[in-house]
DNA sequence: CTACATGCAAATCCTTTGCATCCAC
DNA sequence: GTGGATGCAAAGGATTTGCATGTAG
């Protein structure tokens, strides 16, 4: 888990500005879990009574992207979401159902890994991974059976 | 290889309208290569003498979706790309550096889909998914190390 | 003091929608 | 003839950008 400390330690070490946007963003980001889009991290502030312009939100973003600390993901369903990046990395499961995120571990692609490596001389950059389909919950409630689920649209 | 006449075969066969826009989106989507975006399409067509408005491209390739004879993908680069859903299903890298995408087979996801079965109860519905990382040719020409290669942002 | 970040507004990009007209069946 | 598809224009949402101002260092 990735603290507030943390990445402030590191903004500053690389002798970036630190201003009260750049503060708030960040502890968004913190506190709230991942797969926040610009919009939610700006209600999140907005809650709080610190109002940012939502361009000056993207800028944040893209920032803290551009020093590594926060990954971009498009979850394909309602924009692309950011997150702290986190060690170790990890990917996520999402219902086509009921929408529900679930991470898993990232070693569940090590094997894809090998085999991209092997046969298609590709080195994958998989850092952060979103696959969709159905999970437990929707799967036991019985509403979608493996009938329904094959008709599902990809995503 | 799903060929123009097929897919107006299964059209008509479901009892569906065939109108010029929708023959002129098909044989688009069949002579070009898969990734092909509304825009691409409409680009395409208009280089031959066809003329469609966007929205009708649009409605084509929901129209198309729907009917279960293109699937959309997100490569998360350029917005939302469409191609022909052919048998067997495959998947595609994308190079981060040369943007070079390349078709793999379905088969390297079945270690996968059998660990989140099996360790997440989840039952995948990945049909048609992007990877990212460094093709063959970017890694042997040597512009790209390994150790750029890292520093590359996730997508 | 100066470079850089912010707020504001406008622009842009992609995609969708409403409506009158047109055409495939 | 009639329902459904199209063109056109306008709306929509998400993201980016230009510019004057404000502020961290």
């Amino acid at each position: 888990m990735v603290t507030k400390a943390d990445i402030l330690e590191r903004v500053k070490r690389r002798g970036e500005r630190v201003t009260l946007p750049r503060l708030a963003v960040i502890e968004a980001l913190c506190a709230l879990n991942s797969h926040q889009t610009a919009q939610s991290i700006q209600q999140h502030l907005a809650g709080q009574q610190i109002d940012l312009e939502e361009s000056t939100v993207y800028r944040v973003l893209q920032w803290l992207k551009d020093l590594g600390i926060v990954a971009q993901t498009d979850l394909g369903q309602s924009g692309i979401t950011y997150e702290v990046v986190s060690t170790p990395p990890h990917h996520h499961l999402v219902c086509l159902v009921c929408g529900q995120i679930q991470d898993v571990d990232d070693s569940v692609l090590e094997p894809l890994r090998r085999h991209l490596r092997a046969d298609y001389a590709f080195e994958p950059r998989i850092d952060h991974m979103a696959f969709f389909g159905i999970c437990c919950r929707c799967r036991s409630a019985g509403s979608v059976d493996r009938e329904d689920a094959e008709s599902l649209p990809p995503r």
